[in-house]
DNA sequence: CCGCATCCGGAGCGATACTG
DNA sequence: CAGTATCGCTCCGGATGCGG
């Protein structure tokens, strides 16, 4: 196991971590997204904009372009008209897949645990709202 | 999640996407650091706000409330003066920590190449904006 | 067909002050 | 010590229009 106790030294400076750098780089809405559709190979922009569904020319032009600055995807324009451009996983893009993969997995495995906890937790946090009104009610 | 407007489309469903739902959770700036400070074991409020540099309270509090509501950490409060309440991750936070650490060291690896990808694709454009420069003074 | 510029409403976040 | 309440600002993100 690689993962012993792994204690977290009193003085670990969190603004350097590196997860805070990934954080940052798949965190928003489309990042991950935009890697996994580009997974299944080279893809338009209009190709992109039709398979995730719900963004914005906006937003996934922006995407595409933080994605290529960082290296990860190659922008190919093609001179002719009408425009056509194309996209791709760079190497290093490729080996992002990875461990977004694995956060898919774990989200089809324990997806359902956390909404059963939600619900649960939901139902508790109601029946003390209930117990709180009852109470201030009683007071008057 | 209430307005569905259009599902009509017949490759994946990107909005339905289990990534989707990971991201929601650790997708902002501190949860993930949260969850990797508790990895360490039990923590106290203030703990936890001494570790992670940089978040406020409200944030802090923010996402202990988001972790407990979603049942990946336990949170117990002594009714003792002065108070003393206690973070702890939950068998479920726990499963967490795999592709959290996953993610971690595909930065702790890949971080310099991205760095490098950003330099030259800075320089790049940095040349680009020097010859429009010069082909508008060229104009002139 | 692709992408950039602009505008604008609203959510997110920090700072501060207050409570128990 | 561990929050809650409020204010104010920034920035995200959608809509629209232009340009190549």
């Amino acid at each position: 196991m690689a993962t012993m106790k792994k204690q977290v030294s009193p003085t670990i400076s969190f603004s350097t971590c590196s997860t805070r750098a990934v954080l940052k780089l798949i965190g928003d809405q489309w990042t991950a997204m935009v890697i996994y559709a580009l997974e299944g190979g080279t893809k338009r922009f209009s190709e992109l904009s039709a398979l995730i569904d719900g963004v914005s020319k906006k937003m996934l032009t922006q995407t595409l372009r933080d994605l290529e600055h960082n290296g990860l995807v190659q922008r190919i324009v093609y001179p002719v008209v009408p425009p056509r451009v194309e996209y791709s996983l760079t190497p290093l893009g490729m080996t992002l897949t990875e461990p977004i993969g694995a956060l898919r997995q774990w989200a089809e495995e324990h997806l359902n645990e956390m909404e059963q906890a939600q619900r649960e937790h939901d139902q508790a946090q109601h029946l003390f709202i209930q117990e709180q009104v009852a109470s201030i009610v009683q007071q008057r």
